[in-house]
DNA sequence: TGCTAAGCGAGACGGTACGTCCCGTCTTAAT
DNA sequence: ATTAAGACGGGACGTACCGTCTCGCTTAGCA
């Protein structure tokens, strides 16, 4: 995942100097912390681990490459927390989420990220190494929730690990970092529904709709309700 | 918002030639469609402007800058819909948010935001001007639906704008926009709760704390629960 | 000649602030001696002289005007020695020459004079500012001398002027200005001739040249000389 | 000399493209010929050549190196004439030091040597490469001149190749061109001696000179003289 | 153990785009 | 009417960095 594997299938011939594979990643993170995804070059990566750029790009394909290889050799493995308490376990998930931002500046991946979605592959791995972890660690938390009884059994924990996992990221994109108590309430709501009486809602939204097909081409919808 | 009023507080001087700044930003849109933010090249879109570079630079600081001026100057502002059906306002609260994405390639967001990020004003300006919009509209839709009694009047408006927002953004960021029915399961859960019981969670919870209080420094939390 | 009334034919309207032309000279002068004239930037001179760049434009057309003007107004009219010695008199004409050396840094009137080539009025008015008056005084030392009888009367006045000129211009140019000891030495081979016979070598030149027309076509050239 | 060995002691790495540099080198010249040195600008070069401005910077390090070189590709080395007259030989020489100004418009020499100046090292190059040739054929008919017997042997030839070059020079540079017949007559001058007699005034300066120096502080320098 | 060739390291290349300096001109307001 | 001064449109600069090519050396595996 991290290692430079990528383009290793190699029969014969000099083997690769594996102290330049740790001493780019090494370099490269360094710079990340420093000047930010953007103003990593590979040419300052290169001089900083006492190497050329061509043993860079031999060992990864591009920058995107390197650098999320790079910050993948430094995060690592969330796991689910299972405390008893799933309310707690829930709102920890937050945390979870946020862990990544607390290793490697925000910033860094909003950039690392608009480069990797060019390439599908690239945008792939970005999620697996990224991504993925947290919310396995958050899956099982909900799932067990589920499995207690503690969460609707028609609760699609996708989605619901959607909802979580969207907003911890636009949070810290939009640098207001979710603090516990909001996320304490964003979890209230999550679990007990904004709604005062949903089924009326739902009821209400069927009616206008059949009324709507009724009349078509008229247009005298009556918009009452409550 | 979007003109390159920045710096454009002119008592004398030559005034400038505002063909310039409709031809700048056509050419940055145009080449923004093409070739994506990444490569947006002000020279490129000098050229096809018939122009230079010192004349964008004259109006727009950097490239973050004119291409968000860009954007701004084509998208337009989202309304909130008003049909009666709550539950159909609010279901429609994503496509406001989608809108933006179908007015401009989703990529060119993460990678120009990547760039504002680093730069407080910028970001700001992003945020006025690509993500404010929208949430003003959703925002009357959901006060509207809690003055009518439809939402409990104790939910927090902004934090549930911003679970909508974050999926939206999350979504598409990730590939895969969101489906009418997706949605609408979403907002069923939101309004509905995904919890069986939240009283009895957090009445669980609040006495696993008590529990933990009373023995304090020693260990013993037992993990009674369901 | 140093006064900016290139433009100024000027019946009524607001009247030319004269602090100005003054003031832009000085800085003119200023950044010569200190950057060399390729650097001197009408900018940065209307920066000095608290001014801006139109001003200096009204006042000289162009660069190599204004910076004419500056020198002309340092420069002074050298005046012919007379101390009854024609050799050192004429050995003086050297010094005269480069009087204008010591005044302004040489490589500024290389530089200067590259620019008003391309401009036959500006090159006749460098040569009025910068060579004439050097010239008019050593003619005169060389004139008073034929007046004598000390140089022969044959003598082409404004040739030796030439070659005198010349001769100090070439020096300074390549690095290397003259002493005193080589301008006597100069002059004692302009005065006394190089030749050991000239008429012998003007005869044989002569004979030759018959000799060749006697034998068109025929290439049986001898070379027969002394 | 005129190849771009400058920085070319090259152990490793990509081979130069041997093409790009002819065509720099023609593209330069044909500019040059075109709108004078002051008007080239290494990004046209780079577009009349079909390459980059750096692909240039990395074979010349500025405009005067660059133009030197071009020059120095054109230019081709003038022999020393010997037709076994010594009036002709050296009257030709002023045709050696005038062709260069045939085969490049003379104003570039002006503007190149003007910025050639502030470079010792780049001043040193345009010597070898514009001014030495030209005097190495003179100073060899000079010579000969000498062994000949038909210059004077105590003749500094050094000294009278200045004269004579910088005379050439002089001329261009102001703008009239030395005829024939003018060339001619110089040389006679500076043959045959512009003094009707030397010794005499030689003779004079001395007394002169001793008189000052017996009545020192006294100031009764009597200016007799023939 | 010696030979061959694959593949390595590093240097330099050709080229794109950058952000800036300065030019010469135009415009407004003041005199 | 003409100035002073600010700002404009634009040409060119020198540089950073990209992605690639070339070289000479190292080393594994076959003979």
């Amino acid at each position: 995942m991290a290692d430079p594997s990528d383009t290793n299938a190699r029969p014969g011939g000099r083997p690769r100097d594996p102290h330049i594979d740790a001493a780019v990643l090494a370099a490269t993170l360094g710079l990340l912390d420093e000047v930010g995804y953007t103003n990593v070059s590979l040419e300052e990566v290169a001089r900083r681990a006492g190497t050329s750029r061509p043993a860079i790009y031999r060992r990864w394909s591009n920058r995107p490459a390197l650098v999320l290889a790079a910050i993948g050799s430094r995060l690592d493995v969330p796991t689910a927390p299972d405390t008893g308490c799933t309310l707690c376990d829930i709102g920890d998930s937050f945390n979870i989420f946020l862990a990544a931002y607390r290793t490697i500046r925000p910033d860094a991946y909003i950039a690392l990220y608009s480069e990797c979605v060019r390439d599908p592959e690239l945008q792939q791995r970005y999620v697996q190494t990224v991504v993925e972890p947290s919310r396995d660690a958050v899956r099982e938390t909900l799932r067990r929730a589920v499995d207690r009884g503690d969460l609707r059994d028609d609760v699609d924990v996708e989605q619901l690990l959607d909802v979580i996992a969207s907003l911890a990221h636009y949070r810290v994109l939009f640098g207001q970092h979710l603090s516990d108590d909001e996320a304490e309430k964003v979890i209230e709501t999550l679990l007990q529904g904004a709604a005062v009486d949903y089924a009326a809602l739902l009821a209400h939204s069927e009616a206008l709709e059949r009324e709507h097909f009724d009349s078509s081409g008229a247009h005298h919808v009556s918009t009452t309700h409550t």
